[in-house]
DNA sequence: ACTGAATATTAATTCAAG
DNA sequence: CTTGAATTAATATTCAGT
């Protein structure tokens, strides 16, 4: 199955574009853009890709990309 | 009490020289170092310092700090 | 190999207190 | 303003199934 190919492109994006601060809260972005995966592939996917969670200093946690990869 | 900004140090370097997998195990290393606090306190030390846990892409999870700050 | 459901683990926050 | 204990929330992993 080579969805988890176009999946991860997906979720490249989405993070890159939005702020998002729980796997939950990607989740729902994902399911608008017509995946519908569980928290835990969320979590082996996030792992892939190496996205890190982060504070920014103040209000709460954001995902973040890896510069390329 | 300025011992935060002390500890604050010491996390830094603690996350820049070893690899640290949860916060769990940076504890221990504080507490070799001669501070003791909770996984609470750490976690908004961490969140202060905007240390980020991301993945290698294989093994395991890592905590990183932010090129300079 | 990829995934979901359930579970275990880890981490953030609340709440009280110094 | 900083912290610890307890709690809640979030995330990683296990285990089974395909």
């Amino acid at each position: 199955m080579k969805e988890r190919l176009t999946r991860l492109k997906t979720v490249r994006k989405l993070i890159k574009n939005y702020r998002i601060e729980s796997q939950d809260e990607l989740l729902g972005y994902l399911q608008k853009e017509g995946f519908a995966v569980t928290q835990a592939t969320l979590s082996r996917d996030l792992k892939l890709l190496k996205v890190g969670k982060v504070s920014d200093g103040h209000a709460g946690y954001v995902y973040t990309m890896p510069d390329e990869d």
